[in-house]
DNA sequence: AATGAATGAGGGTTCATTCAT
DNA sequence: TATGAATGAACCCTCATTCAT
């Protein structure tokens, strides 16, 4: 019932406790992205997060008020730069909207389904609602600037006479509805049908592109 | 939690014991939906669940033997025959597909954005994997069938030469996608951003419709 | 969950509800002394005694207050006329003492650690002390009655010179004492090892004979 | 149960916590053992051994998983040590047989009787059924190992001359008996006769050797 | 007399959080 | 800083007991 001497962590070796000290929180955000993203928030042990970053049980809550604000921590590291850098790209391509549709964002969506980011997207749904301070915030960050670069790729496209004028510009969610469905998917019924959720998610691309294509103009134009 | 006087015990005074019986369990499962979509599987407080049904603490595991399996009978409540009929009429209706999408199933997807069904989404992404028995039933009753059901519709289309044959017949969640996005804006960004749910999805078919259609087709074709 | 009509008791077809009626108890009592003696006081759920009696779970409360009188009507039902019947054997009996002790009184203990009165000791071990009353109650009717009868028992012997007079007359618990071992053996080791009770039992009373018997008496007197 | 204004954490200022993880779950068992022995094990709440221990209610199951876990300790805490004491002296006296019956032996059993591990065999009997895995333990480490001893100490008595061949060598339980009867009439008849347990346990050794002792043999031989 | 639906106090267990070291 | 022993509120579930029928 105890009494032996644990092998104590030490997981880098190499590096100093002064080094350590200072990726401390981060190593603790993404013990606990792995946890909440496996048992949900609830269910998810405070205690469980200290072990898999190899701290021990108080040391999250030197950095972390509460458990909450462990979480808060968790969702804004993920949300960062990725959302960053494809909306910079948007703005700064010179390709084709189309182009831009089918190369770098389905690559970028294609990558986000598969990537452990998608899990943030279950822990919103499932506790968004309780904590509304972070909703706002995630609002903000990524789904407001998300939908409104959208909206200006896709009027871009009508202004050069790629598109015609749609109502897909008011609904730019509509690009990214299958992302949603992809994740679930692949979290949920992947074990009973598999889902090719690549193709799932260029299939929808190249059908809202085909409906709102200018006449006139070849599919795959660059 | 509460406050109000409660009428204590036998509040239908004219109804009898053996016959409350029969409703209670239901009474008990819409109580807990309230509970579960309000708060989340882990934290629903059974107590506050009896209380929502004007019931004693106990008197749930009279009909439920644990947490677990009234959650899962508040899934199976909700599933029901909502899906089933929907999946006949498409099975059965006259209409050309274009106007099958484009009336009943549009009016059916917008409902059930609209309905406390709704709810019972974010508890499935929230919790489903965590009881992967609930899982399976749901897809199996649900979502296995919903697609077979939608794959036929649309191949049917094709049959009929009303649509071209293109990838989105093995895609059919894709016609389903947007129910996923507006049911979570609706949850989770509604008060940040008004999403004109119905809007989003009617544009949604209509598009998709638009981008399959069979040359030479009109639109609004019935 | 549930629906189906049960098939209803009606465990003895032939005997009319009036018949019934006046054996309840009993049966009650019954189905509760195989409940205590294999789950203990507290483990036992008056919910499975009446199921055990075939009878609602309302009904015990009918004829015991509690659950502790329903539990004192069980060690009282045990004790009754099987210890009154070896006493009073005991008191008229021709038989020499050491007949008596090898013959009557050895079948007597011998069937007592095979029968299921024997459970009454486990429970009354465990329980007795917190039911002050009960155990009061036992040690009138059975123990006090018994040491008495068996010291006179053994003085019999000493004034009809079978035996010598030694301290076993102050302690004639001794020649009960291995009941209790062969009980509990039973219970418990059982499993693990076999006891021959019966020659357990027939060896203490040999041993104890031989070790009292005035000199120049034969082992096997009758 | 209570009443005594608690010292409040740390009621042993001077000693490090360090130090005193080592000690508490001896304290805590001993607690328990105290609750065990007078309750019962279903009837003891673990809110009170903690209570009787000086802890918080949930600091026992730091160190044990469960009740069953506490209640296994509780048992084996109690075991230890003294059986195999006593066994090891059987196995090395130079005393007689006879000598030793009467003389350690004697005292280990008039001591066992009168001690708190007594209480021990109430929760063996009423418990025991329900956790077989303790009582295997305790039958191999006790049980068993008690009888094989005592059978080889007769057999020693038997091939020095000491004792005649007679059953008692099968039956060695025999000297033990009356120890269950002592210790359960402690517990349940004190109060109502006094037994002079250790006249009782003298006495059954006394008669026992007298019947067992070789013919020419005087009795309290050295 | 009999049923069984309903009550609600009670206890085992968990775990976020604190704090002595 | 960092540890991990300790706390105690909270919650699931059980079951003796009640009572409308």
């Amino acid at each position: 019932m105890a009494g032996e001497k644990k092998l104590r962590k030490s997981q880098a070796p190499g590096v100093k406790r002064r080094e350590r000290k200072d990726t401390r929180p981060q190593e603790i955000v993404a013990a606990a992205f792995e946890e909440f993203a496996t048992h949900g928030y609830a269910a998810t042990r405070l205690e469980d997060v200290a072990a898999r970053a190899r701290v021990s049980k108080g040391l999250p809550y030197l950095y972390f008020k509460t458990k909450e604000e462990l979480f808060k921590a968790v969702v804004r590291s993920v949300i960062t730069s990725h959302f960053d850098a494809i909306r910079e790209r948007m703005e700064r391509t010179d390709l084709s909207v189309e182009a831009f549709l089918k190369g770098p964002f389905l690559a970028f969506i294609q990558d986000l389904v598969g990537s452990k980011r998608a899990f943030i997207a279950r822990l919103l749904i499932a506790e968004g609602h309780k904590h509304p301070e972070l909703t706002a915030f995630y609002y903000e960050q990524v789904v407001s600037r998300g939908i409104e670069t959208m909206t200006r790729l896709i009027d871009r496209g009508i202004e050069r006479g790629e598109f015609k004028p749609t109502p897909l510009r008011d609904y730019p969610q509509l690009l990214f509805a299958p992302v949603m469905t992809a994740i679930f998917w692949r979290q949920l019924f992947e074990r009973h049908h598999h889902l090719d959720t690549d193709g799932l998610l260029r299939t929808n691309i190249e059908l809202l592109t085909d409906a709102i294509r200018a006449p006139g103009r070849k599919g795959d134009a660059r």
